[in-house]
DNA sequence: TGTACATCAGTGAACGCGCGTTCACTGATGTAC
DNA sequence: TGTACATCAGTGAACGCGCGTTCACTGATGTAC
């Protein structure tokens, strides 16, 4: 072979690093193939020898992203509980930069819409979430983590819609509190 | 004047229901003006005589969904408060049927990503939908009622999102416990 | 070491299609006579 | 009451554009001699 023999996926990262990226910003149908590769420094005729199909990238993109939000969580658990995990997801920096943050948050409803191959990824990767989650609580039970991560989910979604800043702050508020609250019940 | 004096106006209601429809099934931009049109049984060239741009029906289409919203939960609440809220917005039916039900549920992160103008009207919306929660609180509190609201957004768009029904059950589950167990906590 | 070659990652033109939007028009209808 | 007319809701062709996907190709590179 002619290329250094890492080259090839390489370049598939960067592309899926790419995707990840403006997907979580500007919505998976307004992001075009050949834009994104001109973003990753490519033409888009070369897209389809990396991906069968932009669906497929699509699932490569949300796996990454959520991968990269539980190792954030997991440091953040192991450092500071369930309230620094919490504190992590629902801050201020996590609401203005979806880009880089969680993928369920940035595209959950949006998923449910897609391939069903996407959606058992976007799957398997919500139970590993809910399960990080659980295993911080104080007293573990898998619906109470079930019902935080709804939360922490439905909470940076609102306080991203929603135009007024003031709201938008209060909303995160809210949420960190609610979540918390939830996180030391004790549970039957 | 030829037609009846409200005939347009019955037109425009007839395109505003099927987009908010279709808008929460398949998604803001999934959705184009033609196949609309069509649906309401017109040809898309009368579009423009209705809406100055598709935005302003996304616009329309969403504050007429959040409002036929507010009025069945309203309703809920009126007959079995809180708990009868909580029940009516997390229900299987509300999960499997979006293009009937929450458009926040639907599109929330999708309207973040919209014109400030799609925006403000979303956000009185949900300040209406809070308000509301907040008056069938045993002890009426804002933050306690954003905290619900985005609780029941976050896991009916999550139970959706899932592929694994009996996932989904367990998430839509665990949310009205939660949700119940928001609503009756005492606050300061 | 220097060159010729084979590989294959990446290129860019082209495909059919649907998008949002514009506009000259058609034809159904309520009104005036 | 019957007809001629003016209005304007709705039509459908056309616009430039970007979409996802295909494919014959180019040219940079590691290897073999």
């Amino acid at each position: 072979m002619r290329y250094d023999k890492n080259h090839k996926e390489l370049t598939h990262q960067r592309v899926v690093e790419v995707a990840s990226e403006r997907f979580r910003k500007e919505g998976l149908d307004a992001v075009g193939v050949a834009s994104l590769m001109a973003d990753a420094g490519l033409t888009h005729g070369g897209f389809y020898s990396h991906f069968p199909s932009k669906e497929a990238l699509v699932e490569e993109a949300i796996v990454a992203a959520m991968e990269t939000t539980s190792m954030r969580l997991t440091k953040a658990a192991e450092t500071g509980g369930i309230e620094a995990l919490i504190a992590s997801y629902l801050r201020p920096a996590h609401r203005d930069h979806p880009e880089r943050g969680c993928a369920a948050a940035a595209l959950c409803a949006e998923i449910g819409r897609h391939s069903e191959a996407t959606r058992d990824a976007f799957t398997e990767k919500v139970r590993k979430m809910t399960a990080l989650i659980e295993s911080t609580l104080p007293k573990p039970d898998a619906a109470t983590a079930q019902a935080i991560c709804a939360m922490m989910i439905g909470t940076l979604q609102l306080s991203r819609a929603v135009s007024d800043p003031k709201l938008s702050d209060e909303i995160l508020e809210s949420g960190r509190t609610a979540a918390l609250a939830l996180a030391k019940t004790k549970r039957k």
